[in-house]
DNA sequence: ATATACACGGATCCCCTATTTCC
DNA sequence: GGAAATAGGGGATCCGTGTA
C-alpha cells in the first residue's frame, strides 16, 4: 500500500479484458512522476415517461438487464440497473441508470432500449475520461490524497514496465486534499527549422529545446564555434534520435510549441517516418497521434502537448492589440521581446548561410514560446480547473465549448441528466432560424464633446441571464402565473422564475469573478488576475453559447430574450440620465456616455446609485470614469453620426480609440498613423489648428513622393481558398499572383500589397484597384491619387468636418497648384 | 464546423442609360 | 442612320474588420 499526494495532469484510457480503465498521469508532491490506474463502470440513462407504474419499471429494468451485445471482439453486457429520481431540463423525472461492461458498445445497447415507456436515453455521448472525471471527481490540476497499491510487472499486461514513470499504482481510495502545495509543471518548449514547409520536399535542419536551466539546439547542419548549446550530428536521423532522447531524459509534463499542432509536430513525425525511425515522444514510447479534420491536433501519450497558438487564439486574441498572432508580434506585446532578426526562409534558399545566427534564431523561438507559456500558464490552469477537462482539451478549447464543459461537469450538483449533442438535422434546423435582434446602439450626433462620464453594465448579458432566469431548462411553452416575459420573433416568450441550472451556474461564476477581481485589486498577483480573467471569459461565452447552433443547451428564445432584456434595461437607464439633465451622447450594448454639462461628477454618481437600486436581480451599472474630451464623426455614407467609431481622452492624457481606421489593419500605415496623430492633436488641444497643419505636411510629403512603400502597404487576410471568391478584390488578385510565383497562400494569411500607378495609361478600361495592386517587392510608383482619395482623405475627412473643414478641397487645391507648377 | 448581433466602409459586380465609335 | 462598344452612375452584394 502506498499513500501519497497527487495531482492529475494527463488522462488516457485503455481496455483490459473488455473493461475500460483510466490511466492518469501526474506528479506526487515530492515531484515523482506517477501513473494511476483506476476505473468506473460506464453507464447511461434511460428517462421514463411520466406516470409509468413501479411494477412496469421493474419489468423494464429486468429486460434491460438481460441485454447482451455480441460483437466480433467482445460481448458487452448490462451489469446492473438502478432507478433514480433525477432532473432533466429542470423537470423531475424517473430514470434508469444502466451500467454496461464496455463503453464501445453503448450505442448498440441503447438501440435495444426502444420500449414505449422510455422517453429518451441520455449521456451515451460523453467520452470515458469525461465520465471518469465526473464520477470519481478526480479533476485535473487539483490535489488528491491517494491510497493505492503498487502494480507488479505482470498486471494489466505489463503496463508498469512499459511506462517511463516512477510508479504505476492502482487506486484504492482517492480524496480531495484541503491544503495543497503550489504546482509548477515541468515544461519544455520546442521549435524546428526546416528547409521546406512540406516534409516531402525538405528536411528538419534544426530543433531547439528550452526549459528551466536547459537550452539546446540539435542540428546536422553547419558548425558552431560560439554557442555551447548547439549539438551537431551526422545526419537528420541521428539528430532526431538525439532530440527524442533529450525529451525523454528531461521528462517534461508539458511539451509546448507555437503552431506545433499544424507544423512542428506533424513535420517531425513525417521526417521520422522517412528516416525509418520512431518518433517515440510518449512516456510509453509511442509516437504522437494526429486527429483528422480541419483542425489537426497532435497528441503525445503521458505528456501534454500544448500548441500555445491555439490557446492564445481562443482565449487571448480578443484582448491583444497585435494584428496577427505570429510568435513575433505576440511576444512583443506580452513579453516585450522579439524574435532574432533573421530571415530563415531566405536562408534555406541561400548559398551561404550564417549558421550562428540561424542557431540563435532557432533557440530564441523556443525561448519565446517557453516564456509565453509561463505567462499564459495561470490562465490555462485556471480555465482547466473551472471546466474540469484534461489540459490537452482545455488548452485548445473555444470559449463556447469551455462553457458547455463547465455545465457538463456541474450537472451532477443539480441532479441533472446531461442533454445530448444535437444531431446534424437539428443543427441544420437551428442554423436556418432567422437572426434575432441584438444589441441597442445609440445614434450619436457628430461633434467634439467635453467632460464625458462613461458607465457600463458589469457582465451585461451574464447578469441578464441570471436576473431573468434565461435558459433552455427554464423556458416555458406558455405563460404561467408568474413568468419572466422575454421576446423572440417579436412575440412574447416565457421563462420560469424557479432558478435553473445555467442561470445558477452563471450566478456562481459572476460572483467568483467579482471575488477574484476584488482579491486582485487588494493584492495584485498573477493567480487572482488569471482567475478573474478565466471567469470573465467563460461568463462572456454563456450568452453566445445559448444561441449557438451546436450547443447541447441551445435555446434561441433565451438568447433572443437576453438581448431583449439588455436593450430594455439600457434604454431605461439612458432615459433616466436624460430625465435628470444628463445628455447622453453615445451607448453601445452595455455602455452609456453622458456629458456632464453643468452637472458634477458627484451628481452623476448619485444618479448612478438611484439607477442601481432599481435594476433587477444582480444587474449593476458601473462607473468607468471621466473623459475630458471625446469625438464622434459622421458616417461616410450619409450625414448622420457613425456608430462604433469614437475617440476619447482622459485626465491623464490617455487616449482610447474605437473603430476608427487607426485601429483597422486593412488600412495602410500612413492613413492609420496620420489619423491617429490628428485624433491625438484634436483631443489634447480641443481644436483643429495643429491637426490641420499636420495634415498639410503629410499631404505634401505624399505628393512629393517622400512616403516609403512600407507605409503604403495594405494588408488583407485571405479568408478562404482563392477559387471560392465571388468578388475578385485586390487581395485575391495578389494572392493569385503569389501562388503563381510559388509563394505560400494559405487560408488565414495576411496578403500584403500596395497600389501603383498604372504603367499603361492608354488602357481605357475602367481602372480597377486590383489591376493596380502590386506585391511589396514589385517595383512601381505609388498611385498618388489612390492614396490621397482612398486612404488619407477618407480617414481624415469626417474628423475635420467636425470643425467645418473640407479636406477634399484642401487636398484638391494643392493638387491644382501642382498641376500649374507642372 | 465549433459563441451572438450590430456596424462601417472599400471594392467589385451588375444593371441601366448616355455617349462615342464604327460601318 | 443605326448597331455595337464604351463610359459612367448608382445600388446591391461581397468581403474584411471592427465594437460590444
Amino acid at each position: 500500500m502506498v499513500d501519497l499526494n497527487f495531482i492529475p495532469i494527463d488522462y488516457d484510457y485503455f481496455d483490459f479484458n473488455g473493461t475500460p480503465f483510466a490511466k492518469i498521469i501526474g506528479r506526487s508532491d515530492t515531484g515523482k512522476r506517477i501513473c494511476l490506474i483506476d476505473t468506473i463502470v460506464p453507464y447511461f440513462w434511460a428517462i421514463l415517461k411520466p406516470g409509468v407504474k413501479d411494477k412496469k419499471i421493474k419489468a423494464i429494468q429486468k429486460r434491460i438487464q438481460d441485454i447482451q451485445i455480441h460483437s466480433e471482439k467482445r460481448i458487452t453486457k448490462v451489469l446492473k440497473t438502478e432507478l433514480h429520481e433525477k432532473k432533466f431540463l429542470e423537470k423531475p423525472v424517473k430514470a434508469i441508470k444502466i451500467f454496461i461492461t464496455n463503453l464501445k458498445d453503448i450505442h448498440d445497447v441503447r438501440a435495444e432500449i426502444d420500449y414505449p415507456e422510455i422517453d429518451k436515453t441520455r449521456e451515451y455521448d460523453l467520452n470515458f475520461i469525461t465520465k471518469y472525471i465526473i464520477e470519481r471527481k478526480v479533476k485535473p490540476l487539483f490535489w488528491y490524497k491517494v491510497n493505492a497499491t503498487m502494480l507488479d510487472n505482470q498486471e494489466f499486461g505489463g503496463i508498469a514496465q512499459s511506462l517511463n514513470v516512477d510508479m504505476v499504482l492502482k487506486v484504492e481510495t482517492i480524496d480531495t486534499l484541503e491544503k495543497y502545495p503550489k504546482f509548477v509543471p515541468k515544461v519544455l518548449a520546442f521549435d524546428i527549422e526546416a528547409s521546406d514547409l512540406d516534409p516531402g520536399k525538405g528536411e528538419t535542419w534544426m530543433i531547439s529545446l528550452y526549459g528551466k536551466n536547459y537550452e539546446k539546439v540539435f542540428t546536422f547542419k553547419g558548425k558552431s564555434k560560439k554557442h555551447k548549446y548547439v549539438q551537431n550530428y551526422e545526419d537528420e536521423e541521428e539528430m532526431l534520435e538525439a532530440f527524442i532522447k533529450a525529451v525523454d531524459d528531461y521528462d517534461p509534463d508539458i511539451l509546448t510549441g507555437y503552431f506545433s499542432d499544424g507544423f512542428d509536430l506533424p513535420f517531425l513525425r513525417e521526417r521520422a517516418k522517412r528516416n525509418k525511425i520512431k518518433l517515440a515522444l510518449g512516456i510509453d514510447g509511442s509516437q504522437p497521434t494526429f486527429s483528422r479534420g480541419a483542425q489537426r491536433t497532435g497528441k503525445i501519450k503521458g505528456r501534454v502537448h500544448i500548441d500555445l497558438l491555439r490557446f492564445i487564439r481562443n482565449a487571448y486574441s480578443q484582448y491583444l492589440q497585435t494584428e496577427t498572432l505570429s510568435l513575433n508580434e505576440v511576444s512583443n506585446e506580452l513579453l516585450g521581446e522579439k524574435k532574432v532578426n533573421f530571415d530563415a526562409f531566405a536562408a534555406t534558399k541561400a548559398k551561404t548561410i550564417d549558421w550562428e545566427k540561424f542557431y540563435e534564431y532557432n533557440l530564441q523561438d523556443s525561448i519565446l514560446t517557453y516564456k509565453l507559456f509561463m505567462k499564459a500558464w495561470p490562465d490555462i490552469s485556471e480555465i482547466t480547473k473551472i471546466i474540469q477537462e484534461p489540459l490537452f482539451n482545455s488548452s485548445r478549447t473555444t470559449m463556447a465549448s469551455a462553457f458547455e464543459n463547465l455545465v457538463i461537469h456541474s450537472a451532477d450538483k443539480f441532479n441533472e441528466i446531461i442533454e445530448k449533442r444535437p444531431h446534424e438535422r437539428e443543427i441544420a434546423e437551428r442554423r436556418s432560424q432567422p437572426r434575432y435582434v441584438g444589441a441597442f446602439v445609440f445614434q450619436p450626433v457628430p461633434g467634439l464633446y467635453e467632460n464625458i462620464a462613461f458607465f457600463d453594465f458589469s457582465s451585461m448579458y451574464g447578469s441578464v441571464i441570471v436576473s431573468y432566469n434565461l435558459s433552455r431548462g427554464t423556458h416555458q411553452d406558455r405563460k404561467h402565473k408568474s413568468s419572466f416575459i422575454g421576446e423572440y420573433k417579436e412575440k412574447p416568450t416565457y421563462f420560469s422564475k424557479e432558478k435553473g441550472m445555467i442561470p445558477q451556474l452563471m450566478e456562481i461564476i459572476i460572483d467568483k469573478r467579482r471575488l477574484a477581481k476584488a482579491e486582485y485589486n487588494k493584492d495584485p498577483n498573477p493567480i487572482s488576475k488569471a482567475r478573474s480573467n478565466a471567469f470573465k471569459l467563460i461568463a462572456n461565452a454563456a450568452y453566445g453559447y445559448q444561441g449557438f447552433f451546436g450547443a447541447r443547451y441551445y435555446c434561441i428564445e433565451a438568447a433572443s430574450s437576453t438581448a431583449y432584456f439588455a436593450r430594455e434595461n439600457i434604454k431605461k437607464a439612458i432615459d433616466t440620465f436624460e430625465k435628470n439633465g444628463f445628455k447622453v451622447v453615445y451607448s453601445d450594448t452595455d455602455s452609456i456616455a453622458t456629458v456632464l454639462g453643468k452637472k458634477s461628477e458627484k451628481d452623476a454618481l448619485n444618479l448612478l446609485d438611484k439607477i442601481n437600486k432599481k435594476l433587477p436581480g444582480i444587474m449593476a451599472l458601473d462607473y468607468e470614469g471621466l473623459f475630458t474630451r471625446g469625438i464622434w464623426v459622421t458616417k461616410r455614407t450619409g450625414d448622420f453620426g457613425a456608430k462604433k467609431k469614437y475617440a476619447l481622452i482622459d485626465k491623464k492624457g490617455k487616449i482610447k480609440i474605437r473603430g476608427f481606421e487607426t485601429v483597422r489593419r486593412d488600412w495602410c500605415r500612413l492613413a492609420r498613423d496620420t489619423q491617429n496623430k490628428i485624433l491625438n492633436l484634436i483631443l489634447t488641444t480641443g481644436d483643429d489648428k495643429q491637426a490641420l497643419e499636420y495634415l498639410k505636411t503629410i499631404i505634401k510629403k505624399l505628393k512629393d513622393r517622400k512616403i516609403p512603400i512600407k507605409d503604403l502597404i495594405i494588408k488583407t487576410q485571405l479568408k478562404k481558398p482563392i477559387s471560392e471568391y465571388k468578388s475578385q478584390g485586390p487581395h485575391v488578385t495578389i494572392a493569385k499572383r503569389m501562388k503563381e510565383k510559388g509563394l505560400p497562400t494559405d487560408i488565414g494569411m495576411l496578403i500584403e500589397y500596395y497600389i501603383a500607378e498604372p504603367e499603361n495609361f492608354k488602357n481605357k478600361k475602367r481602372a480597377l484597384v486590383r489591376d493596380k495592386a502590386r506585391l511589396p517587392d514589385e517595383p512601381g510608383k505609388y498611385d498618388l491619387d489612390y492614396y490621397l482619395n482612398n486612404q488619407i482623405i477618407p480617414s481624415i475627412e469626417n474628423i475635420m468636418a467636425v470643425f467645418k473643414i473640407n479636406t477634399k478641397e484642401l487636398a484638391d487645391g494643392k493638387k491644382q497648384k501642382n498641376l500649374f507648377d507642372f
